[in-house]
DNA sequence: ATCAGCATGTAAGGCGTTACATGATTCA
DNA sequence: TGAATCATGTAACGCCTTACATGCTGAT
């Protein structure tokens, strides 16, 4: 089995949906799975010709009007290739925090600043809990279709990951300036 | 404030501990963040030259027996670029997940295949769990010396957010299973 | 004697980001 | 008319991984 690379999935996957252009892509990748996972048009737009060189994807519209628009559609050969990717079990799991690096290294400074970083860090997950949550509230409704269900999983993942950065981030705040667990 | 390449401010972090040499970092990489951060020989040899050249760090022996080893301290000048990254509260924190990337698009497949691959990501997370409880047992009774109390909060962070994933996993096998909340 | 681990490094390649370049359309 | 958004793409660069190359040392 190749190695995949994983943007090519992601297309792959959003296209197992519904055709697209790259650029319809691009803003799915954003709205949908940014949180756990980035796409850029420098990344996009390559991955889309490569493919449709390997026969993975046609494109089926050149302009429907005057403004360019491309879109594209899976091939029979893009859904094995799909397919293959998600019955292989094996899967990177990375995460890189650059606040828990900061944190690792905080004995360098006063304790002040290591509690900033984490009070700025709890800032940005309490905004995108906020925004994770509303979108479960309203995927919850829809388990009985399974693209929702889907969609509804990753985006608990969210909601229960976050939720738990907030309650060790009280807890990490609590320790830097009392020193008590 | 030159964009800090990450690798430099670990190595310089690791430095405002202790003298070491290349390979001395990559197994307090390995063993010490590596589950929030990763590093490479090939990553740590040449930004440990570059860093020499622009002096941040200085090598202080060359071998002390017949093996060679060249071991790293870090200088005045490193000590300030450690800090000046400390005190910039911004910071790229990034998950990439190829076991949610697979979930979100599991209705190409049966639900079976979802579940295999959840069930692999939970074994995963149980025995990385295992070991991070056992770090932050021992850390926990040396809260009182600084060094300790960061390690703890890096690795409780860790605790904490696993503890959620098995959490999800449950909730997430039984919605697949029966299609219930 | 042999193998695991210590120790340093290079080279090629992969993958991604950022910035740039271009131009149409829509709406205030 | 000007700004925002739609839409596609390229080029340069950055950073990291993998594999390779080399040789010593200590334990079995």
């Amino acid at each position: 089995m190749a190695r995949e690379k994983k943007i090519d999935m992601v297309i792959l996957g959003l296209l197992s949906h519904e055709d697209l252009s790259g650029y319809d892509i691009k803003k799915r990748i954003d709205s949908m799975i940014s949180f756990f996972w980035k796409g850029s048009f420098g990344n996009i737009y390559p991955a889309l010709k490569d493919m449709e060189e390997a026969g993975l994807v046609n494109r089926i519209s050149e302009s429907d009007s005057g403004r360019e628009k491309i879109i594209y559609k899976i091939t029979d050969k893009g859904s094995e290739s799909l397919k293959d990717w998600l019955k292989d079990e094996q899967a990177v799991n990375e995460i890189r925090y650059e606040t828990l690096l900061k944190l690792f290294f905080g004995g360098a400074l006063d304790k002040a600043v290591s509690l900033a970083n984490i009070e700025q860090f709890e800032n940005k997950v309490k905004g995108d809990l906020r925004l994770l949550k509303g979108y479960c509230e309203n995927l919850k409704e829809h388990l009985d279709n399974d693209d929702h269900m889907y969609y509804y999983l990753t985006a608990s993942f969210g909601v229960e990951t976050y939720e738990a950065y907030l309650k060790w981030c009280m807890k990490a705040k609590k320790i830097l300036k009392n020193g008590v667990v």
